[in-house]
DNA sequence: TATGAATGAGTGTTCATTCAT
DNA sequence: AATGAATGAACACTCATTCAT
């Protein structure tokens, strides 16, 4: 009787079906191990019907990584270009935001997709650099030299203290993909988090500012 | 004196020369992407040569692993364990020998390789864990509770600590491996772990001990 | 009724175009000496298609063996188990029964490779031996102590009896197979099953030498 | 010292050895699965040296065919040619004598391997039946003839005859290497040979069934 | 739009054979 | 005569991609 919407809901999902049991296969087993027919059957379709939206295996990778970066980097870079002040707030906005971004089970495992793959499928390096790492990398670069110039922040290298923020965070995942399968102990994301902002706040700032 | 053994050195030598060709390629193109008939090319031998030497691929990756991890990881720990302080002073020592091991190819490859692999490989991540990554981060984390007690770092959770003091500059060379070859500006690692030291010197550190 | 589902049909004779063509080159090859790729080409598809329907080809000489005794089996077996008397006829019988099934190309050619290939594969050999050899012997031998307790057949080991019964005709089959292609003259089973239940019946000397 | 004579012997007895050891793999694995490797182990050289007796892997398959049959079939067919009767006599003596072959591990692996490879390797069924199985098989016939000129053994095909002689003491074999590895209840050779021997001479119905 | 059977190029691995020593 | 490291052709098996239906 009605049947016929929801077909139509259907075929219109498709394609973000398939990104999204695409997105969890490329995490787990990287770019090369990923294996279409299992893309195909946790998105319920035929292997034939990738083909019917995606060209090949890497143009489905690419559009993973597009849609695993887009709800991310928007809302990162406005964050940081728009902060007034004072630089110890963005500090712990940065941490919450990482902490939470890090909290999706897709970020860690895409981003260890893209460092084994990188030099393999260069494009998608590039795409996740120019629209997420960079981004992200350079908006928080700004508005340290921003601070900097409020008298807020030391004088040194915007961009390596921008990666000197970040990069604890970013390995702390990158550790919990990588070793905790392993038997490693975790860290705690959001402690470590904590830390870290008092860490570089007490020390990142100037002697006034504290 | 005696002539000169030219052969038999070329046989002992043999799987050295596998393991580093591997190695190179392993580095480029992650394990399930390396074909080993470009490591047996590039080692100069068959690529039933290989087979002499190292019973799967998968062998041969761990060799690969173990001889890149071999030559770090003693030197770390130890240098950690024995450092009688001030604190600062192992901090610089730190920056020094992390700059040191990422400036050799070798490192940022395999550590990229790891990375990528150990979901399908745990055992790779098992290893690169258990002989370097947790023996180096305890020993960091040792010798900061250390320091510690002796007032000399402020309260807090010592192996978020050695994390926090490790990870930008463990990122830079993932960066630099990941994103320099898609056009990314590099970061200068010496620059990166002077300020990284200072940075964490004047925060880190209690009062006192500034 | 139905419109002619032609390429439905060939979907479901795929596995048995397959073992028919697997039967064929292993008989004559024997299974380390069959290559895949000849298979697939005598039954018309592609190696990889192969693989749709056998995981190895292990897998798939166990479907030809299976498919090579399956015919056979039961008819011999019921017919020795059900034969009430005298046990000159069930002799007759079963001469005729083992001329019929040596006259099947697919018989000589999964024996031989069965015996050739025992050693290596020992479970193909206990697929022929319970479900082939041992069910028609055993059936024969209690076929041959029925007689014996009708007092119809002198005593002795029922068991050897019925080698001695079934013996000429296989090796006839083997001989056929291995030495007629190199020249050597055949044996004309039919004439050699009469022969034999003659001589069984009667023993092979005179009335007058015995 | 007295080295020198020692080390000739050892070179001379080189070949048989290597024979010796080839016929033990070639009985076990047959020929395609039989490595050169592990028969150059067994022969205690290096599998170079197989090359300095033997062109080719087929080549030393043919030596140990050679050296497999020689010992065996001159005695079978003098004894056959040169038997006087009466012909019940001869009947026990081939009987001991396929027994005595038979217990020979040799003979039942290499006819298994003859049997398993004569499609792939003609050249060795051809000697194999020319200078073993033909030989045999026609002087047993030609003294079934003479038996039969003789009054002693009834009209009949003399081939015929001679295989029903021997085809269930080499059946008894071929089943003990194929079937008894894998659980196979054996056949006690002699009494196998023995009731056979009895059964040809009297038949296997009773005399008032007959 | 959707299927899934089919393809075939590509890969890891084996092993008879060679040859420098 | 002897070694054993080295070769490379050959094979089983995989999987991204195609296409008849």
């Amino acid at each position: 009787m009605s049947g016929e919407p929801r077909f139509r809901r259907r075929k219109a999902d498709r394609p973000a079906e398939i990104v999204a049991a695409a997105l969890a296969v490329f995490a787990e087993k990287g770019f090369a191990a990923a294996r279409l027919e299992e893309i195909a059957r946790r998105a319920g379709v035929s292997k034939g019907a990738l083909y019917l939206y995606f060209a090949t295996k890497e143009e489905l990778f690419r559009a993973v990584v597009g849609q695993a970066i887009a709800p991310n980097v928007l809302g990162l870079r406005d964050m940081f270009a728009q902060h007034p002040g004072p630089f110890r707030d963005l500090l712990r906005l940065v941490a919450e935001r990482l902490t939470a971004a890090a909290g999706a089970p897709a970020f860690g495992g895409v981003a260890k997709m893209v460092i084994g793959e990188a030099r393999n499928f260069p494009e998608l390096a590039r795409v996740w650099h120019d629209e997420l790492a960079a981004q992200a990398l350079d908006a928080l670069a700004a508005a340290i030299a921003a601070a900097q110039a409020r008298g807020e922040v030391r004088p040194g290298d915007p961009r390596a203290y921008a990666l000197q923020i970040a990069a604890p965070l970013v390995m702390g995942v990158i550790w919990r993909e990588t070793f905790v399968p392993v038997g490693a102990p975790s860290f705690d994301l959001a402690a470590l988090a904590h830390q870290h902002v008092e860490t570089l706040a007490s020390g990142l700032l100037q002697e006034t500012a504290r």
